[in-house]
DNA sequence: GCAAAAGTGTTCGTGTTACACCCATGA
DNA sequence: TCATGGGTGTAACACGAACACTTTTGC
């Protein structure tokens, strides 16, 4: 920014707006807060709120990640700026600039509605339609910009608890893509990836309730993958 | 945003920051402006300025984007937001929270200054260092995100005058990276993506001085590049 | 033994790489 | 005719896609 006229600035609200992300039951969940007020009262809508004067919107959404799960400690997950979103009109009272996040979680407690909020409930992505504000938008943007870091960040572990199966990594994979992966190529193109996954020596889990039990890895320090894991069916051609 | 205690924000000023970046002589050039007061005055800086009541934050980006080329028509231009920086210490005088953008110009018009700013130059993007408030680290982020970008879209056209030859496009790509690609491989990958560019019959125009006459193209319609063109050295592999 | 899930091996085709070579133009 | 830059051809190789097969567990 420059510095002229260095008071005529028209005075915004700065908020943050989080698409808290989970897998449950092989499908993407999102946490959703059901408004108590006007305007949009009653319906449901991604949790946020204001960014204080001493913190940044990166803290503030940290703050309101951990009041909003209940989660005692947030510190560990994925947290990633999506963009801002500032029509003037999308807030009916006033002029609210917001800066929107994706957060990852491994795994999610049923029991929340802390913080701020009346109300809050996991609910599965394709049936969170109809939120408050351009809250359809932002969630939307959540899931395009997930599915496709999952291309070339090692990314999909942030979905997983600290130690996780192979399966289990293609599972989200194909739960965010919405397709089927070759488990023999995952397997080998993932082990390929020098820092994606580090094996648990010796460590085994039994998943499915027969079969072979799966070998553990844990998430590595590789924050790319050179090359990508690219997506079966690209979509983004237009003829 | 949730809407409990809503008149309890705080004001922030609301900016927005431009990495306007162009080619020159095979160099990657990003526009700056002299600070004429403080903080940081004489200091280089990324054009910018507050967002309006009535605008979004796209819409001063592309307003201050006019004003500080001196260009008429900055509309075909491509403007992509990069992230918003909100650190509570980034501007001395208040808190401000600006909204970067990147900008894309095929030809930088030489004469400019216009809009607010006392004086504008083009930099070498290596020489643009030690610019104002966390400027540099925005600069950085843009040719991030733009070197990414050339990865898997098609936004190299963008950077190219509207009729442009096959060389002229792998120079955007070796210049934005710094390496070099093999010319007749890069023909083809380009030519094998349908989208990418489409071919000016007939048209054909002369370089190096020297030489056969160049087929000039045009921007396609794609956006995305199915399979990506990676770079020849990928750099994030973290060992 | 059978089903289910993990893990291994192998083939085949596509796409990238690395070159050699030809074409058209100005000096 | 030579230097320069555009354009074509092609063989070698690497990688991913597809699928058969083996291993280990619970029932």
């Amino acid at each position: 920014m420059d510095g002229y006229d260095k008071y005529a600035f028209e005075p915004f609200a700065v908020t943050v707006d989080l698409a808290v992300l989970t897998l449950r039951a092989d499908a993407l969940h999102v946490l959703l807060v059901e408004r108590g007020q006007e305007p949009f009262a009653g319906q449901w809508a991604l949790p946020g709120g204001f960014v204080l004067p001493d913190e940044s919107a990166e803290r503030a959404a940290r703050r309101e990640l951990g009041e909003e799960t209940g989660l005692a400690d947030v510190s560990g997950l994925h947290l990633e700026q999506l963009r801002t979103y500032s029509e003037p009109g999308r807030d009916p009272r006033m002029r609210v600039v917001s800066v929107a996040f994706a957060a990852l979680l491994p795994d999610a407690p049923e029991a929340h509605g802390g913080g701020d909020a009346a109300q809050a409930r996991w609910t599965p992505y394709d049936a969170a339609r109809g939120l408050a504000f351009d809250h359809d938008r932002i969630l939307a943007d959540a899931r395009d910009r997930v599915g496709a870091k999952l291309e070339y960040t090692c990314l999909a572990t942030a979905f997983c608890p600290p130690e996780f199966t192979l399966g289990e990594l293609q599972q989200v994979y194909e739960t965010v893509w919405g397709t089927t992966l070759d488990r023999p190529n995952f397997r080998r193109k993932v082990l390929a990836t020098p820092g994606f996954v580090d094996a648990v020596p010796g460590a085994s889990r039994l998943t499915g309730g027969r079969g072979k039990p799966a070998a553990l890895y844990r998430a590595g320090t590789a924050a790319t993958l050179h090359p990508p894991l690219l997506r079966p069916t690209p979509e983004g051609r237009p003829a």
